[in-house]
Parts: C-alpha cells; structure tokens; sequence
DNA sequence: ATTAATGCAAACGGTTTGCACTACT
DNA sequence: AGTAGTGCAAACCGTTTGCATTAAT
C-alpha cells in the first residue's frame, strides 16, 4: 500500500560526477545530504532534509542544506514547490511517479497508476489546455478501509 | 464546539448574526475582515488578507486577522489549508472547495471546476473505492499561456 | 458589569543571507 | 593557489502567543 521505495537511484550515484562536470565540488555534506535525498521517496520538507542529515551527520548546519538543495534544483535533481504544511516541499526528480492519494484518516497513501493519471491529464488538456505534472498530483481522502465517515482527524506528517 | 455547518450559501452579512448566536461579538475590525473575505474569491493568504484589511483599516493589526480567521473556520466560514507560497492561504467557503491548478512556469493559480473535481472523484470512486477530498486535489503542471515546454531546467522563483 | 476581543510586542519556526574561514580541485 | 563551499550568527517573514487594555453586550 505504501509507495515502494525510491526508483532508480542510479543517477544519485552520478551527482558527483555531474557536479565536476559543472565545475562544482563534491564535499562530505553534500555527499550525506544526496544520501539523504536518495533514499527520501517522493518528497520531503526542508526541515525533514535538515533533520535527516542531521542524523547522518550531527555537524550539518541549514544553511548548507539549503544552498545544496537550491544547486541541485538548478541542475535538475529536484523540484521544490509547497506542501500541506507550507513548508517547503522538495521532489526527488528520478522518481517517475504518478502523484499519491493519501488517506487522511489511516495516513495511507497509494501511488496514483498511469491509467488514472492519463485520465486526469486529458481532463485538463482537453479542458483548459494545462498540462498536468503527473508526479505533482496530491489527492487526500478516505481510502476504502476507512470509514467515508470524515471524523476531521489532521494528516500526518 | 460549534457544529452547525457553515450556511451552504454563506451569506456574509449574516455572519454578524452567526456571531451573536454564538455568543461572540461583532466588532469593527470583524466587519473589515469579513468585508476583504466577501469580496475575496475563492482564496488568499493570511498575509493578504492583513493587508488587505490595512488598506481598509490602517490600524489592522496581524493577530487580530489570524485570531477572526481562526474562529471563522472554527465556525465553517473559510478553511485553510497551505499555497503554493507556503503561506497560509484561506479559502473562502460559499465558493464551493475544490483544489488548484499550479502553473509551475508563471506561479499561476487556478481552481478545480467542479465538473472536472467530479470527474476526478468518480475515476477514484470506482476504481477503488477511494473517496476523495475535492478541497486538497493539487496539481502542478503548464498552463495554456506557458509554453508546454517542461524539460529538466529550473522553473523560476 | 462582564468578559470577548483587541493591540502591542516579543517569540517562533522554517528559510535566507553576510561574512570570514575552510578545503576541494 | 584559487575559488567553491562551509559554518556561524543574525536577519527575515509570516504566523502565533502572553498579557494588560478596551469595548461589545
């Protein structure tokens, strides 16, 4: 039920050498945060990234993180836009996803399958001319263990 | 604590009375802030509506605004939930919930139709008894004025 | 007269920035 | 050596809170 594990983290393992490409170095904190991002599915906040590191490397300080997040967002590796907590929401870009359903009443959460999210892009091609960002659709509701019965309970995370 | 739903149509000039129903007060800086809601479609940010209630009052002070828009959602009049800012951003309720649209190129925001949030509930419905919430659908994609063109670099921002 | 609501100011939490220092190349 | 990157600390911004004061009822 859980989305399985990150996709091919393959291209982490390339950082490095893209980011000498680029004429950028590669250092022991951006080697933990890529670690961090690699086994991070989906998305996490900022603060998760910060904390994560952390954990990996009691030293790592946020404005480091911050920085190698935005570099690598200018190279392509993530995404951030904002996610129900307004905190920042960065997406590991080599996940090809379908966008998550989550159940707020469980926390589950469903990876939303290429044949719906098909359906939901051509509703808005069709619709309005938009073209949708299949691994940004977020949906919540109740899933179908739980109750359709909303009892209001806040999500996770 | 209050139940009773928001009225459907929400009129905003019976939420003076609401108010005293309730036994809470209508002051001043409520008519403000209820008058910037009633003329606000849709959504807006807490810090928007601060503003916006400045240039109605000068004198508006922040918490004020976050402590009226706290209690109008306690009474079902807005609901908040979190923007593509990261801010806080409140939605005006008699404007049926629904999710947005995000252009990620030109930060653009645009509602979920109804007719298109239904459809999305139905593909979820029946294929596997998941019931959405229309409030929290978030889609990020081009929009018809932005090129189509999604290719790796960074958006803006 | 009550007591809900306000205004101020300071606190907060996540994110950002200036600057001197460190260390990758 | 040269410069990208780091760490620190302080700044920022929107939002929240404590508390004494004001004002709706």
């Amino acid at each position: 039920m859980v989305s399985p594990p990150a996709a091919p983290d393959a291209d982490w393992d390339l950082v490095r050498d893209r980011l000498h490409a680029e004429g950028l170095r590669w250092t022991p904190q951006r080697r933990t945060l890529v670690q961090v991002l690699s086994r991070a599915d989906g998305h996490v906040t900022g603060a998760e990234v910060v904390e994560q590191c952390r954990a990996l490397d009691p030293t790592t300080t946020p404005s480091t993180v911050y920085r190698t997040l935005d570099m690598l967002e200018t190279l392509g590796y993530v995404s951030h836009h904002h996610g129900i907590d307004g905190r920042e929401e960065y997406h590991v870009l080599p996940t090809d996803e379908h966008g998550h359903l989550h159940c707020h009443t469980c926390g589950g959460s469903w990876e939303i399958g290429a044949g719906e999210a098909d359906a939901i892009a051509a509703l808005f091609a069709d619709g309005r001319s938009f073209a949708i960002d299949r691994s940004h659709i977020t949906i919540t509701g109740s899933c179908a263990s739980c109750a359709p019965d909303d009892a209001g309970g806040a999500p996770d995370r």
